[in-house]
Order: C-alpha cells, then sequence, then structure tokens
DNA sequence: AATTCAATCCCTGAAAACAGGGATATTGAT
DNA sequence: ATCAATATCCCTGTTTTCAGGGATTGAATT
C-alpha cells in the first residue's frame, strides 16, 4: 500500500485528485495539507510515502517545504506539481530533491505513472516538463541559473513595487532610505533578468514570486 | 439525470472533478472541454445542463463563452469557476449570466450544492464569493465598475509593456508612433486603476488580463 | 580568521514614464 | 444623423526609473 499526502492550497484540487486515486488499488490517501507547513507536521506523525506536492503553496511553499522534509526524512518521495510550465518552478523543486514532477495539464496517467515510478525509487517527470527542462539546457545551460532566490527584504520589496509604490515610498514604508530600495530594486532586476518594473512584475508572476 | 460539462485548461482538474462526481448520483459528466471554444462546440453538439466554466481560459475565456452560451441556449446553467478571489472575475462572469460561483479553494460540499441549487433553476454564490462580492459593494459600489474591458489594441499594448518593451519598442513593433501607445498606456492605467506599469501589471495579472 | 551574503547607504546622468492638456478619422450602434 | 468608442497622432514639463559606479556593517558559514 502506498501512502500518499496532497499538498495543495486548493481544496477543489485535493477533493479531486482524493476521488481518482480513491478507486486505485494499492494507493491510499492518508492525508491533505494546504501549506508547506501542514505538509511537514503530517509527515512527521503519520507514515507518508509520497507527498504530491504543489509548489506555489501559501505559508510555506513547496520548494521550502521539500527541502524542510529531507532533513529528517530521507525515504519519503515527493512529486512536484504545478500548474505554470516555467522552468524555475521545476528545477527549483528538483534541486531541493523532489523525486518527479508533473503539470497540472496533464492527466490521470500523469499521476499514476509518476506515483509507482516514485515509489519503485526512480525519478519521474511528464514528457511535457522534460521538453522544458531540454528547451532549458539548450538555451543557456546552467550558468545563469544561480542567483534565482530572493532574500527577504527583497521579497518585501518586490510586493511594494508591484502594488505601484514608488521608491521614495517604499523607502517609507519600509523605513529605509530610497538608496537602499534602489539597490534592492536593481538586484531584483538582475536576478529576475527583467529590464524595467514592469517586467519584473510580469517574471515574477510567472515564477510564483507574488501572491 | 443532471448532464454536467467541465471546461478547465488544467486536465488534472477535470480528472480529479470527473472522479469527484462519478460516484454521486444523479450526476452525470458529459464531457469536457480545455477552453471556451470547446465548451460552445460541446454544448451545440450535446445534451448539457450544467456547465462548469472556469474564468481563466486560453482561446476564449469563460467570460466570453458564457456569453456566447446564452445566445444560443437560454436552458442552460453557468457555474463560474475561479482559484484568485478577485471580484472582477465574479462581477465580470455573474454579469455574462453565470447562475454561480465557486473557488477552487471550497471544497466538495460546495461544488455538490452549487450544482444542484443551479439545477433547481437557483442562483448559487458560495459563502466566500458573498463576502468578496459584499465587501465590493461597501467599498466603492458601482459607480467605478464601468470601464473594465480592454479593446484588442489596448490587450496588445498591455502584453507587450509587461515583456518589458518601452514605449518606443512597442510603436515600432506595432507600427504606431510612440504617442499612441502613450495614449493606450495612459488609459490602460486609468481603466485598471494603476499608478505606474509595475502596479498595471499587476492588476491585468490579478482580473486574468494577461496569460 | 576569512569569506560570503544580506542589508544598508550614497552619487550622477541619461532614459523612460507620467500628468496634462489637445486633435482627427473611422466604425458601429441608437 | 448623431453619438460613443476606438485608434490614431502631437506637445510640454515633471517625476521616476535605470545604469553605472561606490561603500560599510553584521551575521552566518567555512
Amino acid at each position: 500500500m502506498i501512502n500518499v499526502l496532497i499538498a495543495d492550497d486548493h481544496q477543489m484540487f485535493i477533493d479531486g485528485i482524493r476521488a481518482l486515486l480513491q478507486d486505485i488499488p494499492g494507493i491510499k490517501v492518508v492525508g491533505e495539507a494546504c501549506n508547506g507547513k501542514e505538509a511537514i507536521i503530517h509527515c512527521r506523525e503519520n507514515q507518508v510515502d509520497i507527498v504530491i506536492m504543489d509548489v506555489n503553496m501559501p505559508e510555506m511553499d513547496g520548494v521550502e517545504a521539500t527541502k524542510e522534509l529531507f532533513k529528517t526524512n530521507k525515504k519519503l518521495k515527493v512529486l512536484g506539481l504545478s500548474m505554470h510550465r516555467d522552468r524555475h518552478f521545476i528545477s527549483d523543486m528538483l534541486k531541493s530533491g523532489a523525486n518527479g514532477y508533473i503539470l497540472k495539464n496533464t492527466g490521470k496517467k500523469d499521476l499514476l505513472d509518476a506515483i509507482y515510478s516514485l515509489y519503485k525509487g526512480e525519478t519521474y517527470v511528464s514528457e511535457e516538463v522534460n521538453k522544458i527542462l531540454l528547451a532549458s539546457f539548450l538555451k543557456d545551460s546552467s550558468k545563469y541559473e544561480v542567483k534565482e532566490r530572493l532574500s527577504e527584504r527583497e521579497s518585501e520589496v518586490l510586493d511594494c513595487i508591484a502594488i505601484g509604490l514608488t521608491t521614495l515610498e517604499i523607502g517609507e514604508k519600509l523605513f529605509i532610505s530610497k538608496n537602499t530600495v534602489e539597490t534592492h530594486r536593481k538586484n531584483l532586476l538582475y536576478k529576475l533578468k527583467a529590464k524595467n518594473t514592469a517586467e519584473l512584475v510580469n517574471n515574477a508572476y510567472k515564477r510564483g514570486l507574488i501572491n
């Protein structure tokens, strides 16, 4: 019996996957979580083999939760899951130790294939995910793939930029000089490879850095 | 027997809802669609009572599809559905004729309640949706709720802004003067109530105007 | 002990965006 | 026929962003 935990912030999605797996012999949904923290607590207290982990969640996202989970439980398998086909989700998740990755726009079959593969100890990524990863390799290799994660402060500044505050206003709000905000803005543009604030917000959304 | 069509661009979500409704006596999932156009075609060719319609879809979104559906079939019921709790999705959808609305982060129970209510000819919005609508009423009433839909050209300009193009670059790309682009940008800022491009992109995302 | 990272602060000049006017042509609806 | 909406174009002056340097501090890691 494969014990599965579903971690996603959309209850209806959880209910759906639950119903879908319900009829599959050999698989049992032993719990659910609506954010990363809940998932970790659940995995500590119960016997879980595979976590189906959404990347974008409030409180603690899938990437952080996965890192945390592997610190204590090496045998656990994590299947990454996201809506958007952005390569950063995928690579972040796999780098954090996830054993597989599928997109929400793939169907039931891929999900089951992934679960069985992971349980056997294999790595599984769906065909589409494979294409995305391959394309990303061919394009710019790994030399630019380091500066990605934002610091606490940078995230705050990013949020302020997104709601339309100017550099000066952000400084006032966060009690720092506008020059400091400028520096953070500069680093954000660099890290998210954006030419200006508009693209910055756009890229932030695509990578799930906002909401 | 209630004949249900599911329209969502995420196959896994469709599969999940399908599995969830499968066990419910009196409800039958008679088809699925991954965008608005497919949904319309399906409703023409088959007997459908209720369409579970995601708001954000490629090709043709839920709002347009709903309008189109009611032109030919008055008896049809449409249940709007979205991830984000933005009031614009909800009001746009209900104005287009949708008979109900629920969020994806509500569970199985709300979905079933909604389906049964709609089938009886009632309108259904989940408790959370109700709160959002109420709060929106209390805040600014309907006086600002007119200038919302973007023109074809404005959408094009918006997309260009989001990918980081400057006014001049957009003008060159669309073969129009930079002054014209300025005007469109101005109108976009007004329509989306944004103070600058960063907030513009942010609001556009929240209202599903991008992707 | 040395190093890296995050956070803070500072400056200048060029480029872009924003606010605010104003104007014309076309189309589709009333 | 008139009106509203859309798309097009133009100008000026101010504000903000962006690119490009620079620097210091403290905390955590090696």
